[in-house]
DNA sequence: CGTCTATTTGAATGTACTCAAAAGCGGTGG
DNA sequence: CCACCGCTTTTGAGTACATTCAAATAGACG
């Protein structure tokens, strides 16, 4: 089940055949984290790529003042590491958590790299990934600089309605920008409005 | 000139046999902008990739009421798109415009398909830039949630230390996500103190 | 149940924005 | 070469969006 979700996500950009499934299945290694479990901290080395295939993650850095700034979540299907650290195997800025109980396979960096050599449609793969990801950062930036706290969260909601209603919306406020005090403010504000 | 530093750029991740140089070359149109000259508008389709070699360009957006955002500037050895427009062939968002007189080279969209058909390597090259790319993305993003503007301003000084001199205030004002009135207070304020 | 964390509410504060106007600067044409 | 024009930068006053700190309330989980 958590193969055949993978398989389907490579497939979207890239076809296997057969053989060449088996073989990407048998670099992956399965893994499970209980709620809140730690992944990944600041300071250590990302050595995988992370596949979720049940639950859901979050990605995030710690300020100078102890504020915590989501990057991303990775719910079922999506992709996630600390992509700085695990490209240069420097030690890295980003936290990765559990926020529920998750289930994921992963891809350790050497196996990725083997990957490439093996199969190189793998390169066009991740490369369609990497883009796609750079659009969505990209837009994410320009909305940061351009919208209000209000309209960002309007457009958190439309791109992941899944998502709203299951995050604790302390983690929406970090994701958008604000504090948790502020989200909390604003959201029954706009109940009043429509 | 302008095909050396190409292939130079290129020369960082991939290594090309003469001929897949040759080939490559043969890809690119030359272009030329003057200053202020208007390369993609709003609305657009983007269909080239383009690759700065001289001069300077810029990437924004402008929100609805008429402030101009900057994504990204190019100087000599940059790349440059609007990747959403590029990769969907759907119409952007992205204005890119010359800052001072400018040459560069373009790759159409088709040639790019035809040359991830011909030297399959430069999937790989591309995958390398898009990846490194978002983890620029990543941590701007992360810059704007957790630092102050006089943060950013520094952080940009360090990192275009080259660009600082030669760019007007008010661009970089728009870069790092102030107004050009509140930037030059900041300024003024940051040279009282050191 | 009791504890721990998330959410709400309030008051005071701050960072950055808006609008307006003056001053500086660079290029162009007479 | 100077004068003018347009654009950029500066300065100031008033304002707004969002933060900080504190405390009360509500939920979730063992």
């Amino acid at each position: 089940m958590p193969n055949s979700l993978i398989l389907q996500n490579v497939a979207r950009h890239i076809h296997l055949e057969a053989e060449e499934q088996q073989h990407f299945l048998s670099m992956l290694e399965p893994a499970m984290y209980k709620s809140r479990q730690v992944v990944l901290r600041e300071g250590d080395i990302c050595r995988h790529t992370i596949f979720v295939t049940e639950g859901c993650l979050r990605g995030f850095t710690t300020d100078k003042n102890g504020y915590e700034h989501v990057l991303s979540f990775a719910p079922p299907n999506w992709w996630m590491a600390d992509l700085y650290s695990l490209i240069t195997q420097k030690t890295g800025t980003l936290h990765i958590q559990a926020l529920e109980k998750t289930e994921a396979l992963l891809l350790s960096k050497n196996r990725q790299e083997q990957l490439y050599r093996d199969i190189p449609k793998f390169e066009r793969f991740f490369r369609i990934l990497a883009e796609n990801a750079l659009v969505t950062h990209q837009q994410r930036l320009l909305d940061n600089m351009s919208l209000s706290a209000e309209e960002r969260f309007e457009l958190f909601c439309k791109k992941y309605p899944t998502l709203v209603g299951c995050l604790p919306q302390k983690q929406i406020a970090s994701y958008i920008g604000v504090t948790p005090e502020f989200f909390s403010k604003m959201r029954s504000g706009m109940q009043k409005k429509g």
